[in-house]
DNA sequence: GTCCTCCATGTGATCTTATAACGTTTCAAA
DNA sequence: TTTGAAACGTTATAAGATCACATGGAGGAC
């Protein structure tokens, strides 16, 4: 994750997750957003519900609810499951954060503010997860849920795959083919 | 689920679990479409896989591992969570069910031996589940997928709303406004 | 046929994920 | 300052999934 890639996508459509330029300001950024929408929404921004927040928006990837509890406890925060299952289900609720279903695990969300059918993409590899938009009810699902009459109030898109880095990685160890140049993967 | 639709769309398209004609087919259907399968593939399709898939078969929702575990308990085979995980995977592994994410459960494949990425509509109100074709790879995901570099293996596409015939039941009770024309839900 | 191996099954234990229930605290509006 | 809703802390337990190890049966090698 030492990137150095000039490419600027438009920020609306950029999916987010692999190869954040700036680290530091994912978290700054993040918690300022939530801020901002909790306040012009009269949401409460309670302490645990913020640092849940800050926990996630640490990593680019999901965390189970367990190691977010870890994570709380070791800040003085309560340590039953209930805390954090609560912080998250206002984040989620909210769209400060997602579930992703297939991991049974939480992720910040990437583009708070907008109202969105997000999609995940998820590397096998590294556990990292880049989240952009979908639009699912524009193409095959949509078109059998009208055929059907089924009406769609929410969507579970999810990837699951191989990122580009652990890909490069996959593909130069291939090369070197049992020589170990390229740095180890947990 | 007291259809009599004439509707009659292809069979490769069709979203199959609203509304099924004739629900004994399914399970013969089914069950036979998996032997033949399992046959030509040199699967072992084993007593407690067969009955799994039949379970499954007997319903257009998902079912979670345990309440599979306990039909087959009642049937006389093992009741441990391994007996019905097992089958459960091997019948995933092979195309003949998948796993609502979104549910932690399991639903029979409805186009067994297609090769196909499936994409699920799932009724909020009675839980029944019809299978769809997606094609993620071709719409917004699928570009994002492209921008990045991730490559995509498998994926989950699953919509959560409300099916037609919950749809209908729900308009004539707001039109009923009280009185209880229309069959109980439980 | 006998052995042997692989795969499937049975079972107990354990781990992970998630929620119910209930009392206490906080906060802001009346 | 009262009061009511929302948030929090904690205990207990439900629900989902896997590990580890012993047993059993089908099919190939000999």
């Amino acid at each position: 994750m030492t990137s150095g890639s000039p490419m600027k996508l438009d920020a609306v459509t950029k999916p987010v997750g692999f190869a954040c330029d700036d680290h530091a300001s994912c978290v700054v950024d993040g918690l300022s957003a939530a801020e901002a929408r909790c306040a012009s929404n009269g949401l409460r921004f309670t302490p645990v519900r913020r640092k849940v927040l800050e926990i996630l928006l640490q990593e680019h990837r999901a965390l189970g609810a367990y190691v977010i509890l870890d994570r709380l406890r070791d800040e003085g925060f309560g340590s039953q499951p209930p805390v954090a299952y609560r912080a998250l289900d206002f984040l989620v609720r909210n769209g400060l954060a997602h579930k992703i279903e297939r991991l049974n695990a939480f992720i910040a969300c990437a583009h708070p503010g907008e109202n969105h059918a997000p999609a995940f993409m998820i590397c096998r590899l590294c556990d990292s997860v880049a989240e952009a938009q979908s639009a699912p009810a524009q193409g095959a699902l949509g078109a059998a849920a009208r055929a059907t009459g089924f009406k769609i109030e929410r969507t579970v898109v999810e990837a699951e795959g191989v990122c580009p880095s652990c890909s490069d990685t996959a593909a130069s160890e291939a090369t070197d083919s049992g020589s170990a140049t390229s740095e180890a993967r947990g």
